[in-house]
DNA sequence: TGCTTCATGTCAGTAGTCTGACATACGCTT
DNA sequence: AAGCGTATGTCAGACTACTGACATGAAGCA
């Protein structure tokens, strides 16, 4: 299967873009496996150390998925021992979440770990290069934002 | 919950691809479900039509998903007449599939619509500076390609 | 106060995707 | 010619994520 003739869908942002998202997907699969944590359950430790105390439909908002899912990773981890729920609600419904002492643990070696990803997905381009980029993606979620539907 | 006070995971570039990539799927599939396709589907059309003749494999491979899953989208699409496959390989066990005529028609109109996604998508960057993000990405594929385990 | 609206947590069912496995067909080496 | 490695198609099972639905608690308004 001939890989040089490029077609025009190499020419598609889209398609690159969907491109490297799987490429860090895997890259990042591989690099938590050995801790024995799934993207998603990474992604829901990540919030919780950066911001403790965040109820389950936030981490869902945060981590792009339905507060259904995140509610099945939450109470695995929970029952892993990585972080914990009060019974009852402080106010409202929302529960705060938060890491315990094993969970900070856990989280700190797959931080290591995805950061190690991030740097080689990422290290072609020059640290300027890297900020532009961010920008610019950060632009186009917000075009996408502002008009919900075309 | 307050969404100004922005925490160290906004300067994550792999959290803005990520977010970026949820923006494009959501937006995807929306624009495609009027015609009754979601977007690994409409990926396997646009790649028979840029490209005729690709085995199950390949689709699979520049998709991005396993073969398995692939199988059952071709077969799927098979059902629904909008692409034909050989009952006999004519060489190896490879099985070349190509798009019909209602194929090709259907995927006239969800490539438009994709395309008006994408657009709006990447609107807020320059003609010069959507040519260089392509070729960012480009270069952070290659980058995990090249070296597939840390 | 009573009603509406909204957000949250949770349960159930469905659809999509993956891993593991097996048989078949080709190319290469011996 | 025979064996090995590789690639493809396909089947089966498990897991993941989503949609739909319901009950609860809070805030806003008539």
């Amino acid at each position: 299967m001939k890989q040089e003739t490029v077609g025009d869908l190499e020419l598609s942002l889209g398609y690159v873009l969907k491109q490297v998202h799987a490429s860090m997907r895997t890259a990042m699969d591989e690099a938590l496996r050995s801790l024995d944590l799934t993207v998603p359950q990474y992604a829901c430790l990540e919030l919780l150390g950066q911001d403790p105390g965040l109820s389950n439909s936030e981490l869902a908002r945060r981590a792009f998925i339905t507060r259904q899912t995140m509610n099945l990773i939450v109470r695995r981890l929970q029952e892993r021992g990585l972080l914990t729920r009060p019974d009852q609600a402080p106010r409202g419904r929302a529960l705060p979440t938060e890491l315990t002492r094993d969970g900070r643990t856990l989280l700190r070696e797959a931080s290591v770990a995805v950061r190690a990803v991030e740097r080689r997905l990422f290290s072609p381009l020059s640290p300027e290069r890297q900020r532009r980029l961010r920008q610019d993606l950060a632009a186009c979620v917000a075009a996408v934002a502002e008009s919900p539907d075309a």
